[in-house]
DNA sequence: GATATAACTTAGTAGTATTGCT
DNA sequence: AGCAATACTACTAAGTTATATC
């Protein structure tokens, strides 16, 4: 049960009337106290919180077009800032996004500004970009009391936006600050990079709160784009982006009561499929040999999900995003067919560029009948086909969730990467390992669903420079290690310094364990050198898992989750003994 | 049936805070 | 104490899925 303090509420007199906070062992009433698709009772906040407005640049900054200085205007000068800010990062060289920058960039500009300036080589930006540079550098060298201060001003601004009352509970909201305007970064080649995401102002917002709770107050001059209560959706505040037109939301921490329900479903999920997966596989090796090329195409896709944990893979619209891939939208020129590679037989070499343009790229054994249905789906087609060209995600959760209800295409990839931490926890630690190995070899388990999931990381710029460093560490102690071994062998031939040997004795033993761990350290870095770990940890992995491996090794669960994730995971630590079995 | 949209989860990165070593 | 390494947090983009709309 999740066990929290309800801590008073604000001065809302709304708020302060509802009924008294209930005990913390009500936990289940939540789920099915409501009638469907209801979420919450009771919801207040204070509305998003914005961020300031911007200030025209100091009068000794400036702008210059073909040489000449040019005073901007509020709205182009805010966004020539935008620009100038980036112009280290190697964003600005591309075409694309300094194309979209100027293109968005002119029309926020009076109409002298914009006869003006037609050309962005002409654009000198680097006093501006100077002047960003200066004040990062003062942020950094600001003194311990005034980072405290500006610590305390942030806890500030926390405590009053940065919670809500739902349902009689205090809750930590995930996202209460409006997104500040910029220029849009997206992943990979994406044909929107360098576009003006603008600044969102209240007219924009809808507020989402309970009917009778306090309706938060806009700022000073301000209104709300609309104020609703829809109890049936978890958000709290919502807008729509400008770049791609999508839907922003604010919406309740990782922690929060209703958070933690919907990820203990999620796994629940998983294990009914845990307990039905023999059959389902069954069905689609039986349906790979089915007459209707749709049921062929849609038992190939379903074992590549369940074998590689791949992505359901929506279609995309063109020219919108970065060209990237799932399992339902591979094309042929995505995987290649090798009948025989490296002494192993029907092998399929995928490489495609998956979400956040990510690479996935694997050599994989396939059965014969999938070899050759892939040949067929293949056959008579461009590089730029559909492979699955009677498929799409949408079909393929049809069927699943007429084998179990709920079941989708990403059920397997929580499933799998479950099952999976499970039996390599199995496999790896043994009690009798010390507290340092069975720390890696929890990071292994951890490490091979990273690697199913294909959860990946820009090595950091400094890793060979460390992993040097920790090496040459590695090798002092070795010395010292050697140096207080003989010493003791020494101090042994001379019977009599009885106390004196213990004492060397503790020296060596330090060492050794002092070795030890670097040693683990380094073998757990160099393996982790282009793994992220902290996805599955946090979307894939049933904690109960983990929370069950920490009392069975006798291992503080300090060790595997900080405090935010043991806050996330609070409804698997209260529940889960010894004797979990995912 | 195709397409659009709403709502929600999953994702990597950049920047900040803390830890631990000499 | 000062610095580098590590841990953690904030941010927001990019997916999935169900549902609404045409």
């Amino acid at each position: 049960m999740l066990n929290r303090p309800h801590i008073p509420q604000s001065t809302c007199k709304h708020a302060s009337s509802g009924p008294p906070a209930s005990s913390p062992a009500a936990a289940s009433e939540t789920k099915d106290k409501y009638e469907d698709g209801v979420k919450w009772k009771f919801l207040e906040h204070r509305g998003p919180f914005f961020p300031p407005e911007y200030q025209h640049l100091p009068d000794n900054v400036n702008f210059y077009y073909n040489g000449k200085v040019v005073k901007l205007g509020l709205a182009a000068e805010e966004v020539a800032l935008f620009f100038a800010q980036m112009l280290d990062h190697e964003y600005t060289t591309k075409d694309v996004f300094r194309n979209n920058f100027f293109k968005d960039w002119r029309k926020e500009m009076t109409l002298e500004e914009r006869v003006l300036i037609s050309d962005l080589n002409k654009c000198d930006f680097q006093e501006l970009h100077t002047m960003h540079k200066e004040k990062v550098e003062a942020r950094k060298a600001m003194s311990k009391e005034e980072k405290l201060v500006m610590k305390e001003a942030n806890q500030k601004i926390v405590e009053e936006y940065g919670f809500c009352i739902l349902d009689h509970h205090r809750e930590r909201i995930g996202n209460f600050k409006i997104e500040p305007p910029g220029l849009f970064r997206g992943r990979g080649e994406h044909p929107k990079q360098g576009m003006l995401k603008k600044r969102i102002q209240p007219e924009d917002v809808i507020i989402n709160c309970g009917k009778k709770s306090c309706i938060p107050e806009p700022p000073a001059g301000h209104h709300w784009k609309e104020v609703r209560h829809d109890n049936t959706v978890t958000w709290l505040a919502s807008w729509t982006e400008n770049v791609q037109g999508s839907c922003k939301y604010v919406m309740l921490n990782p922690s929060s009561k209703l958070k933690g329900e919907k990820d203990w479903e999620k796994y629940e999920v998983a294990r009914r499929l845990k307990s039905c997966v023999n059959g389902i596989r069954q069905q689609y090796q039986q349906d790979i040999k089915s007459k209707q090329m749709e049921t062929r195409q849609r038992a190939v896709a379903l074992y590549f999900i369940d074998k590689l944990a791949l992505r359901a893979g929506n279609e995309k619209e063109e020219g919108e995003t970065a060209d990237t891939v799932g399992c339902c939208s591979l094309r042929v020129e995505h995987i290649t067919l090798h009948d025989l590679l490296e002494d192993k037989e029907c092998v399929v070499e995928f490489d495609f560029l998956g979400k956040d343009c990510i690479r996935y790229y694997n050599k994989v054994p396939v059965t014969k009948r999938v070899f050759k249905n892939l040949t067929l789906f293949m056959k008579n087609k461009e590089p730029g086909d559909d492979l699955f060209d009677r498929l799409n995600t949408c079909l393929l959760n049809k069927h699943l969730s007429s084998l179990l209800p709920g079941l989708t295409a990403k059920v397997f990839r929580t499933f799998n990467a479950s099952i999976t931490l499970q039996e390599q926890l199995q496999q790896l630690s043994n009690m009798t390992d010390n507290p340092t190995e069975k720390l890696l070899s929890y990071n292994r388990a951890n490490r091979a669903v990273a690697v199913l999931c294909n959860h990946q990381r820009v090595p950091p710029k400094t890793f060979d420079q460390s992993m040097a460093n920790l090496q040459s560490k590695i090798d002092g102690r070795r010395e010292q290690l050697a140096l207080a071994k003989s010493e003791l062998k020494l101090a042994k031939k001379e019977v009599k310094a009885h106390s004196s040997d213990s004492k060397l004795q503790k020296a060596v033993q330090r060492c050794e364990e002092q070795l030890m761990k670097m040693e683990v350290q380094a073998t757990n870095r160099e393996e982790n050198k282009q793994i992220a770990l902290g996805t599955s940890k946090l979307n894939y992995l049933d904690p109960r898992i983990s929370v069950a491996w920490c009392k069975n090794m006798e291992v503080p669960l300090d060790k595997i989750y900080n405090k935010s994730q043991r806050d996330k995971f609070a409804w698997a630590v209260d529940m889960t003994g010894a004797d979990f079995i995912f």
